[in-house]
DNA sequence: GGCTTAACTGACCAGACAGTCAATTAGAGC
DNA sequence: GCTCTAATTGACTGTCTGGTCAGTTAAGCC
């Protein structure tokens, strides 16, 4: 299991490796963390293992001894994404709250999350754009999600037995639309930038964006039928 | 200005140019319906020029004739897409409706034509993936969003007049949420489809997202504050 | 038929790129 | 110090790939 290692602190590791001893897992997380780079920046096909190679100050051969293929460091960083994504999350603990807070918690926690990690929608849109090919290979990733439903199912039950929440409700397109209103705004804010002419990735624009996904998650859950 | 031809009937042109003489503008249009196909089958960096002149069974130097260069073969996919997409929005229609029908339209035929068009959703993953750097080259596109803005603005306020919207809705979030809520279902349904061990594809469940969509938009709209 | 222009092509190239071979070097256990 | 294993590397390679050169062929016009 690789040692934690502050996320992208690429450029830190790179200096530790330089004056110390060999040391295969400090050498494992550099590339791992380097590759994460380079995927996000320019995609599973853009990548070069060369690029990446001189990046790190180290052989392209040590690359495919720790990984084998590109495909297989491609791999190895979507796994690491999806791990660091369910150690963030913790959703456990809204369960415990009351359901309208718990839920505008969840929907919040989901925005940062987002918002905080770019590399995870990158990494996520890529790998779509390739049909989640790389990611079917990798059964731990699915363990994540039956956790989020339960707490998911929990608030929204709770809701509904106070009267609070409508009934009718798929926990699973909830989650597909909580996810939704943050991804789309952070992944395609490139174009949209463009067409609307705003900075999507300010700061204000953010918070103001993060207000508008709870009020309209919450004001769709609250309007009873 | 290219003759109409239905959108990917790729074959079909192929087998008319075959028979036919010399005919630059047809020439053209099997280029760009291939070449789509070829981009959002493989993303930009996957796009093989040599592929694509296989398929189209012509020399890649009459690609090269017509478009220069490979990005300017992909910026012209693209303008063609957004063309394609102005063309069948419409939306003017909308505004004479009453609020809440027009706003209920809005989302479904939003909807509709994301599900109807599965290209425009890989290639504007495509495009926000190499963070829109040739979309920003092409002004055109831009023209389509003003008159879906006034649309939106216009069943807002009918909605808040007649007190069945709320207030403080900010159309550019509105539009963009309405876009998320389908846009992410779909480019996001392979690892979707993985993790939550459904057919997100199939037509009933479609049906299911496109009422689930309609109903957090209104149910959100609809809910006073 | 001759001329001009544009459609269209075969052959080729220089650089890039994923991946390999065969070797060297450092550390760990004795 | 010796041996074993794993970390690490320089030098290559076969293939692919975007792009070009120098032409040939067809259509339009006089």
């Amino acid at each position: 299991m690789a040692r934690l290692h502050p996320a992208s602190a690429t450029a830190e590791l790179i200096r530790l490796r330089r004056r110390g001893r060999r040391d295969p897992e400090l050498s494992r997380d550099i590339i791992l963390s380097a590759a994460r780079d380079e995927f996000v920046e320019h995609g599973l096909n853009g990548a070069r293992v060369d690029r990446l190679a001189r990046r790190i100050g180290a052989s392209k051969n040590l690359i495919y001894h720790y990984f084998g293929s590109k495909d297989g460091l491609y791999l190895a960083v979507l796994e690491g994404i999806y791990r660091g994504m369910r150690e963030s999350q913790d959703d456990a603990k809204l369960r415990q709250l009351p359901p309208v807070e718990g839920m505008r918690r969840l929907v919040a926690n989901t925005f940062d999350h987002f918002a905080r990690t770019p590399a995870l929608i990158r990494l996520m849109s890529i790998e779509n754009i390739h049909y989640a090919r790389h990611l079917r290979r990798s059964k731990a990733v699915r363990t994540l999600y039956p956790s989020l439903l339960t707490t998911i199912s929990a608030l929204l039950a709770g809701g509904q037995a106070t009267g609070e929440f409508r009934r009718d409700v798929d926990p699973i397109d909830l989650y597909i639309s909580v996810a939704s209103l943050a991804y789309f705004y952070l992944s395609n804010q490139y174009t949209l930038s463009w067409i609307f002419r705003q900075r999507f990735a300010a700061p204000k624009r953010l918070a103001q964006r993060r207000a508008h996904v709870v009020a309209v998650i919450l004001g769709y859950l609250q309007n009873r039928d």
